[in-house]
RNA sequence: GUGGGUGUAGCUCAGUUGGUUAGAGUGCCGGGUUGUGGCCCCGGAGGCCGAGGGUUCAAAUCCCUUCACUCACCCCA
């Protein structure tokens, strides 16, 4: 038989990775509740137009990269790509914004891009997700990104890097995209092919480009920061004082332009190391007006997303898979089976991590898993104790062995592992 | 979507100019201790050499095709 593997970009995590996933959320929820925030679960799948209108018709993940079927009544429906446009679906939809001035959201859980996998680039991948509504105010740039920058060194990531950027508004934006394609028309042919492309569908992204020759005529080209409004601009500024203030050290960086078209103002983006050339842990940015165009009042936003597994990744590698069991019960013999088999699970019942071997094989191979399984403690029971009512029980680490009685031997197993 | 690299045991990898029964380490199972783990010693199981086709007396090895994985571009978390 050919054997089934899973689906190209899409990867199994395992017990020992799924282990450091499990840490990581207890730490986001743990620091997100701190400032406010409150999860919100949502569904993966939405209608496709979603997506559309919030992301951008002309933008890769629409275009491209969108898993995308049509339903049985012919609906068109898609697996979530990314999701803030799902957040704020929601948010409009329960007329969240009807119940308190300021919203904090945040969700975990994997999104959907079919691109070509690569080192910290999937198909399916998992982000946590944070959303601000109801407030325009610098100091809300300043919190999320504090908590951005809270949560990720509490999960011990070393060497990351805070980008920042404004992206100006819809009244100083598009002079400076005029700008940019006034600046680069003339030139086109000095340019790569890529770049000739973005001229026309997202002249920004110019700025970004690795190859060489780009990069130097873009040095010289007007800059986003000398076009913003005097809004925008002294939004900008009073972030960048608050983030001082915060003692949360960070770099302007002109060139950083997000992929979604729904950005406003600040823009900010965390690199760490190790990741290769998708360096990029999180990223974020503004977007007010976003939810006014999918539908919803004139209310502010916004948020940023953590790669679950672009995090994981740069984690450090200690203190992994140690998978701890109370309590191996060797039993020797049929009757001593018998009664292990019982013992197990009532320990169990009791909280207690307990494991035997229903194979009934040798003491020393049993004394193996026991090992094997990083147990504490392991009860020998064979039918030569069970004649004499008895059970030794063995501390796995000092090899100190001591006769129990089978008397209430499931209330001094528990006292002697609670004791330990 | 485009380009490079790699596919041999559960895992990490050797395998010479094509040549007999394809190896090591690790892990797994068993034994050395007829009832006591880790260290050590011994033994065992486990391979359509990614798949298909071709060249040859003979292919893991050479050629073609294909698939998968991987890294990079693009783009993004």
């Amino acid at each position: 038989m050919e054997k089934i593997t899973a689906i190209r970009g899409f990867k199994d995590i395992l017990p020992d990775d799924a282990f450091r996933f499990q840490e990581v959320e207890t730490i986001a929820r743990f620091v997100f509740n701190s400032f406010g925030f409150r999860e919100i679960r949502i569904p993966i799948m939405e209608k496709t137009e979603l997506f559309k209108r919030s992301i951008g018709e002309t933008t890769d993940i629409v275009e491209k990269e969108m898993y995308t079927f049509r339903d049985r009544d012919d609906e068109l429906l898609t697996l979530r790509p990314e999701a803030t446009a799902s957040v704020i679906r929601a948010y409009i939809e329960h007329n969240m914004f009807a119940n308190e001035q300021v919203t904090k959201l945040f969700t975990i859980g994997p999104m959907f891009r079919r691109e070509r996998p690569q080192k910290g680039r999937f198909r399916q991948f998992n982000q946590i997700d944070v959303e601000l509504f109801g407030d325009d105010k610098p100091q809300s740039d300043a919190e999320i990104i504090f908590m951005l920058i809270r949560f990720l060194q509490s999960t011990g990531l070393k060497d990351l890097q805070l980008e920042i950027n404004s992206l100006g508004c819809k009244a100083c934006r598009p002079t400076f995209s005029k700008a940019i394609i006034e600046f680069l028309k003339g030139r086109e042919n000095e340019l790569c092919p890529d770049c000739q492309r973005r001229i026309n569908t997202n002249p920004l992204r110019v700025f970004d480009c690795k190859v060489e020759t780009c990069g130097t005529i873009i040095a010289n080209a007007p800059r986003i920061l000398d076009f913003l409004c005097s809004d925008c601009e002294g939004h900008f500024k009073q972030v960048q004082s608050l983030l001082n203030d915060l003692k949360i050290s960070f770099d302007i960086n002109v060139r950083m332009v997000r992929g979604l078209d729904y950005y406003t103002k600040t823009a900010f983006e965390v690199k760490s190391g190790a990741l290769g050339a998708q360096n990029a842990v999180a990223g974020g940015g503004r977007y007010d007006g976003l939810v006014k165009f999918l539908g919803g009042p004139e209310v502010a936003g916004i948020g940023f997303a953590v790669g679950f597994e672009r995090l994981v990744a740069c984690l450090p590698e200690e203190g992994k898979n140690v998978f701890q069991t109370d309590l191996f019960i060797a039993a020797l013999g049929d009757r001593a089976q018998k009664l292990g088999f019982k013992l197990t699970n009532e320990l169990r019942r009791a909280g207690i991590a307990a494991e035997m071997d229903y194979a009934d094989k040798s003491l020393k191979s049993q004394m193996k898993r026991a090992d094997k399984l990083n147990s504490s403690f392991t009860l020998i029971l064979g039918d030569k104790e069970i004649d004499e009512k008895q059970a030794q029980l063995r501390n796995m680490k000092t090899k100190d062995q001591q006769a129990l009685s089978l008397d209430n031997l499931q209330k001094t197993i528990i006292t002697f592992i609670r004791e330990r």
